[in-house]
DNA sequence: AAATTTACCGCAACTATTTGCGCAAAGGGT
DNA sequence: ACCCTTTGCGCAAATAGTTGCGGTAAATTT
């Protein structure tokens, strides 16, 4: 009703202390006596007091803020751990900010200069798939602010970072289908200018030529925009029609994977088999459930929340590399390849590496 | 490597001009000479001056904070209404400080008072499905900080609702499904505390009723935790073995309703017809493409930020309920009944007109 | 030349809270 | 009585920035 909240100096005059005393008295002071402490309390609580955040945490040097920069949050992974990082932010008493780049680094290199003017006491960053190099972060190194790159991060001996072993999950999946006789894969990857995309297939590629399958680029599909995921299958089913298997390195190419294998009447796994790398909610709801290499998208959250807390908490800059361990969950998508379908080679063709990989950088 | 920021003094301190004018020549100020201003800007930029948003806006009676307080942030629908928000927050100058509540009414009333302290100027709540009443939402009022309750909501005269036309949208969906001669549909909705499940329901029952088509309440599922589903599922088309259609009510009931079905062999449209009420993404991932009632999270969120933040800079109090628009999209998983499962009603059977347009957000 | 205006800038108060230091009174020990 | 310690509280500075008001000097007007 009126426009003035209640402050420390109101309850001060009310009671005819000085505003020290209350402060102290409403945090619990050994300097201030019992007495005063509850009278100081009743008429906190009588005058509805509401302390004053931006006021307290600017005479101390922090903010209990945190800030989280993603891509995009509307996709499959990431609210899962968002999930996780807030809930981590929230037990420790700090508030979770979030931006979005939208995949720009302009918006970016933005978000990251706003957080210092916020001075949050810790950054989050799933780099944008535009993002190149790492210099838009040194500001935040000259002011103190502790930043775990997460997810989608890039080489760099500056920052702390957090993923999963994406070049030994993509491998492991590979690995699974070679077991089990598949020499005709396709891999649909995602933008290839992303660390996480390189490594998944460099491990995809390892686990080949250490089974000595030949894999050819026309195998692996890039998809950026899940709208060419259609005519990118369509040319690689084409050009392989002995294809048996199939790998996609995300959710959202999961699910559309899935999609388009049912709509072309292509039985799983009789007909081609399925992997993915999840973190499980995909597989489990798609008929049949898929074979994957599961990563907990909110256990990746919480990881990094406690990882960041840990760095502002103890003034740690130690430059570390966290790798959260996947576990292959067998849900039925991966069989023998179809006789029919399936090329009759027999291994040890010759090693075959002409490689073409986007190098970033 | 030093442990101080530079502030505004130390600007003033090596050009000898008072913080005042610095402020000002910073904030392009008329009363500053175009000189002084380029001085201060050149110092400032060669000093790597970071302003102190704390500082400033404790001063000012804002803190161009907005809060979000949800249930939980990794269900289908929310992150893409958070997505929606936070571009509309971002695009104004707003920063979004995510919570979840984590359904516990404990949780958003501890949230609701924090974010008084951290004086937000604006907050967003999607209703726990532990909330009973409002009343914690009080504070907010006499805080004078604008509060809006979006998709999740109660009924309340006091506050600002904005969400889909939740009885219509069942309606709608359950007229379709009457429409092309179902007789005898299944319900799926969620916890029945909630009043989107509340009203969703009663406009799927009225449409039965407007249809003088009878509405078993075992034909209505109400499943509050998804492991709950299956075997509700089973006890539905127990009892219903002559049901010929399925509605559900959101997006994470549909995906695992489908799959349900699916691992049952039941055809779609062929064995039985499935709609839903959905935001679209699931819908054409999933194999054969389901029909529903569109409302686009994103959008819901763009509104909802304008709506907030017209509410905040307007100072205009006045309560609405505002309801966004839904639409019809057919994708082919509604047909008529199979005769060799449907009872013989001949209602006014229509031509299909199973289209399977790939619909993007 | 006097009066008025204009352009630029500084002083100081203000935002809400925390905290180092000092100070007075009371209590206890010798 | 004296000294010393404890208890309980207030003063004032500090946080980093904004802004009303006033002031000085130059420019313009009369």
């Amino acid at each position: 009703m009126k426009g003035h909240r209640v402050t420390l100096r109101d309850i001060a005059k009310k009671l005819d202390l000085s505003m020290a005393t209350v402060s102290r008295a409403l945090a619990d002071h050994p300097d201030i006596s019992g007495d005063t402490k509850t009278r100081v309390r009743d008429a906190a609580q009588a005058m509805s007091y509401i302390p004053n955040y931006r006021a307290r945490y600017l005479r101390a040097k922090h903010s209990r803020l945190i800030a989280l920069i993603v891509p995009q949050l509307n996709t499959f992974f990431v609210p899962a751990m968002v999930s996780g990082i807030n809930r981590v932010v929230q037990q420790n008493d700090y508030s979770l900010i979030v931006f979005q780049s939208d995949n720009s680094i302009v918006q970016e290199r933005r978000l990251v200069e706003y957080c210092t003017h916020l001075s949050a006491d810790g950054v989050l960053i799933v780099l944008s798939s535009e993002t190149q190099n790492l210099e838009h972060l040194d500001i935040l190194h000259e002011c103190d602010i502790p930043v775990v790159l997460l997810d989608r991060t890039m080489e760099t001996n500056k920052h702390t970072t957090i993923t999963i072993d994406d070049q030994e999950a993509g491998r492991e999946a590979a690995a699974l289908l070679l077991d089990r006789g598949h020499t005709k894969c396709i891999g649909v990857f995602s933008d290839p200018r992303q660390r996480i995309s390189v490594q998944r297939l460099k491990g995809f590629r390892r686990a080949h030529s250490d089974a000595g399958v030949p894999l050819l680029d026309s195998q692996i599909l890039r998809v950026s925009m899940m709208a060419d995921l259609e005519s990118q299958l369509d040319a690689a089913l084409t050009a392989h029609p002995d294809a048996t298997a199939i790998f996609t390195m995300t959710d959202e190419l999961l699910v559309h994977t899935h999609y388009q294998l049912m709509r072309r009447g292509l039985k799983i796994p009789e007909k081609v088999s399925l992997i993915a790398i999840s973190d499980g909610q995909a597989p489990t709801f798609l008929h049949p459930n898929v074979t994957h290499i599961r990563h907990s998208g909110f256990e990746l959250g919480e990881r990094t929340g406690h990882l960041l807390i840990g760095m502002i908490e103890h003034n740690s800059d130690a430059m570390m590399d966290v790798r959260i361990r996947t576990t292959l969950v067998e849900m039925g998508s991966v069989a023998a390849p179809s006789p029919k379908a399936a090329v009759q080679a027999r291994p040890r063709a010759k090693p075959r590496n002409g490689v073409g990989a986007a190098r970033t950088g």
